[in-house]
DNA sequence: ATTCTGCATGGATTG
DNA sequence: AATCCATGCAGAATC
């Protein structure tokens, strides 16, 4: 192991301002620091070692540190000798080399006192002291056992928020990885390891300044294990998280135009030149370092690394790491994998110059920071910079606020004054949407809003009502009624429906005002709106005052029943979707067959879905929830094609139905026997002596339903299936969608019976009309594009167990 | 027809 | 207004 002392000399400008807790630039102090840089060769096992343990580590923080050499590599060596560098690896090497010396850093940042600069100095003159750049967190995260890391003035001036200013102290801060002469750091390193912050770079080039968001960053705990282990010093430069076009089969990187100008060779041609890069496995890749010219200024790419991304398996959200090893100079990318979307938005919002989310990032997220670190009072420590990038940097540390409180009170006075320089700031409140994620919208979805989505779904299952005050108006088109609605349905109360061991069904619904939850006839559909005034089928318990009728631990056990059930039924749903889908027009047929037979309202469900194609009750598609055209209604005298395909196609099914019907008769008498048998037990709970009186019938027809669906359904998909989803309502394991259509309509005359306040819920007519829009041939297209664009069928319903054309437009 | 290449465009952000 | 950069796009090259 050799250790080299070397200077350099920086020329810092363009210091951003409010960095390093004080917003004044233009110090032009220098402070020397003296680096030592441990290692002169790349250990590529060691490498491999070094990833594996961050892979299996947390990210943790590491004192942040300034890279001096790499400014001076970028400052004194880039003009010179990069032009026709092949091997990075060695043209680095010699930039390195040269750099070795006293390292003098030109200070832009007046602000600092020179205690602080003092103090700084001092602390990168601890020997002990192996400074890591921050590497990302991912795998390939890499030590830097800087020891001496050198304040960068520049980066100080550069850095516009007080929390760099931590940052920068933080290399300061004792955390010793090889020598460890900080006793401190022996007593902060369970909480050092877990924070991950990431170090402001030193600037490469020009005024060119690294974005918060690439700077990279690296563990305390990952140095520490590194440190042990690798004899090289690895300087993480930075990080990029992988756009789609990054990650996609184009094979081009995009680079951050400063980061490429300060740590990649200087190219003046756009084809650039071929630069060798190794990644964390040992394997070395060739990419072509170029640029684009773009407006008045360049855009740098990586060329060719496709296949590097396929390696490390690398998608859009994931991290990208670019660190040189010295001495040596070699380059070598790592990487951070986004361990799921949130950790995908997580990498791309922690990199978030506004820190908008960093908290949320962080915490969410086991890859990049450690969470609870408590980095929280870091970020509060910022001074509002002005710079809205070193408020995301401060965020991002937020979660190892804590921490760095630690550091402060344990390091010794490695601490600079900077922290009391650093008021507490409510950064937090600065909430912008920079980011990376924002550049690449298409790519981000918050997982809470995903969640959102798919709730959102589900609720939406069995939940449509008519609008209020909407009477649908009935059109008969041979011999059938429709309803047509003039108004989109509303959604109604939800409610959860739980199998009780004798076999029966119930519905349970919570008061909205105090909460209760009360028990309901299944068929009962409730507005959206519900309390227990509402409860007409239960006199005694129709106010609030009334006890609920369950235990908190009955309670739970319905809750818990109820998920079963979902769980029941989704199992089902998927284990005969693949048997029996029915396409749409077959749908439509199963629908007009199960028209026939309305009054049933035994089923309790509503919620029994998922064999229907496409559209579900209570789907809340565009096409489903569709106002009706304006431009008029077909007649049922209508003679255009759409309304003449519809008739012949409806006058077919209806023949088929006849003929299945007769046929099925004696076949299914037997199986309707016992499921109606069944039924009545499901409904046991219901007192609704209709339903009973109908539910023989309507199983009988859900039976020939089912057959129908069986026969011409095989092998459809459901386009409209929403993967993983699960039908809210209560199900009744083996009913298909089919039968709900019937079902639906008896919930809801059922509801209007009980509920005469809430008879402005007429009929729902989403699923009828759903499957008419089927008929007409429209079914194949877009649905949505249909329901925006070709409102052709007016929402049409059943009315008394038919359903009817709806009239055209 | 697909992929590659070089550049242009435009949203987001900064100065 | 300037800058960055993710992505789109058109023409060329290749399959």
């Amino acid at each position: 192991m050799h250790s080299h002392s070397y200077s350099m000399k920086i020329q810092t400008d363009g210091t951003p301002k409010g960095f390093g807790g004080s917003s004044d630039v233009g110090d032009s102090q220098s402070t020397i620091v003296q680096a030592r840089v441990v290692g002169d060769s790349v250990d590529e096992g060691r490498l491999m070692q070094l990833c594996k343990i961050m892979e299996a580590n947390e990210p943790n923080i590491l004192p942040c540190f300034h890279r001096a050499e790499i400014n001076a590599f970028s400052q004194t060596k880039q003009d010179e000798n990069m032009h026709q560098m092949v091997d990075i690896g060695r043209e680095f090497s010699s930039v390195t080399q040269s750099s070795i010396g006293s390292l003098t850093y030109s200070k832009p940042d007046n602000n600092r006192t020179a205690l602080e600069v003092k103090e700084r100095h001092e602390s990168h003159l601890q020997p002990s002291l192996n400074m890591t750049l921050g590497t990302p967190s991912m795998t390939s995260s890499f030590v830097l056992p800087f020891s001496g890391t050198a304040v960068d003035g520049r980066e100080q001036s550069k850095t516009p928020s007080p929390s760099f200013e931590q940052h920068r102290a933080r290399p300061i801060l004792p955390k010793p990885l090889k020598s460890g002469l900080n006793a401190s750091s022996e007593t902060n390193k369970g909480v050092l390891n877990q924070m991950r912050i990431a170090r402001p770079p030193g600037e490469g080039r020009g005024k060119n300044q690294l974005l918060p968001r690439y700077w990279p960053r690296i563990t305390d705990q990952e140095l520490e294990q590194l440190s042990g282990d690798l004899n090289s010093t690895i300087v993480p430069l930075f990080e990029k998280v992988l756009s789609a076009s990054d990650a996609g089969r184009i094979g081009r990187l995009v680079l951050p135009k400063a980061c490429a100008e300060a740590y990649f060779p200087p190219i003046s041609q756009s084809e650039g030149l071929p630069l060798r890069i190794q990644d964390v496995k040992g394997n070395e890749w060739t990419f072509q370092f170029r640029f684009w010219p773009n407006n008045n200024s360049r855009m740098y790419v990586l060329e060719g690394v496709t296949p590097c991304m396929q390696s490390m398996q690398l998608q859009a959200g994931d991290t990208v790491t670019f660190s040189r090893i010295d001495p040596g100079g070699k380059l070598v990318m790592g990487y951070r994998k986004a361990l799921n979307n949130e950790d995908v938005q997580e990498a791309q919002t922690s990199i978030l110059p506004n820190g908008t989310l960093g908290e949320t990032s962080f915490s969410g997220g086991t890859d990049n920071l450690p969470t609870g670190n408590g980095y929280s009072g870091h970020l509060q420590t910022n001074k509002g910079s002005k710079d809205s990038r070193v408020d995301s940097v401060s965020e991002h540390l937020h979660l190892a606020d804590g921490d760095i409180g630690v550091h402060k009170s344990e390091t010794n006075g490695c601490r600079t004054n900077e922290d009391s320089l650093q008021p507490p700031v409510p950064k937090l409140e600065k909430k912008r949407t920079r980011n990376i994620g924002s550049k690449s919208k298409r790519l981000l979805m918050h997982s809470e809003d995903v969640l959102e989505l798919r709730l959102t779904w589900e609720e939406a299952q069995d939940l449509l009502r008519p609008a209020p005050s909407v009477k649908p108006s009935i059109v008969t088109i041979e011999d059938q009624d429709f309803e047509e609605y003039d108004e989109p349905p509303v959604f109604g109360k939800r409610t959860i429906f739980v199998s009780r061991p004798s076999g029966g069904q119930e519905q349970w619904a919570q008061c909205d005002d105090c909460s209760k939850w009360r028990k309901l006839p299944v068929e009962v559909l409730l507005p959206p709106k519900w309390t227990c005034s509402d409860n007409a089928w239960d006199s005694s318990r129709c106010s609030c005052s009334a006890p609920e009728e369950v235990s908190l631990k009955e309670l739970e056990n319905l809750l818990r029943s109820s998920k079963d059930l979902k769980k029941r039924r989704t199992t089902e749903n998927h284990k005969t979707a693949s048997e029996r889908e029915p396409s749409g027009l077959h749908a439509l047929a199963s629908a007009a067959v199960l028209g026939d037979n309305v009054g049933d309202s035994g089923e309790p469900s509503v919620g029994a879905t998922t064999k229907h194609p496409r559209h579900r009750p209570g789907c809340t598609c565009i096409v489903c929830i569709q106002p009706p055209s304006g431009k008029g209604k077909h007649k049922p005298t209508c003679t255009c094609n759409v309304c003449m395909t519809v008739k012949r196609r409806f006058k077919t099914l209806m023949l088929r139905k006849k003929k299945r019907q007769s046929e099925r008769e004696a076949e299914s008498a037997q199986k309707d026997d016992n499921e109606h048998k069944e039924e009545r037990e499901t409904n046991g709970t219901s007192t609704d002596a209709l339903s009973h009186a109908n539910q023989s019938e309507n199983e009988v027809i859900r039976s020939r339903v089912q057959a129908d669906v069986a026969e011409t359904s095989a092998g459809q998909i459901d386009l409209n299936c929403h993967p993983g989803r699960e039908d809210m309502q209560l199900e009744v394991p083996g009913l298909t969608m089919m039968g709900l259509v019937p079902t639906s309509s008896c919930r809801l005359e059922n509801y209007i019976k009980h509920i005469p306040s809430m008879n402005m819920y007429e009929q729902q007519p989403t699923l009828g009309s759903c499957l008419l829009k089927k008929a007409t041939g429209e079914g194949s297209r877009d649905l949505s594009d249909e329901g925006y664009h070709t409102p052709v069928w007016e929402r049409a319903s059943r009315v008394d167990g038919v359903y009817r054309e709806p009239k055209l437009d």
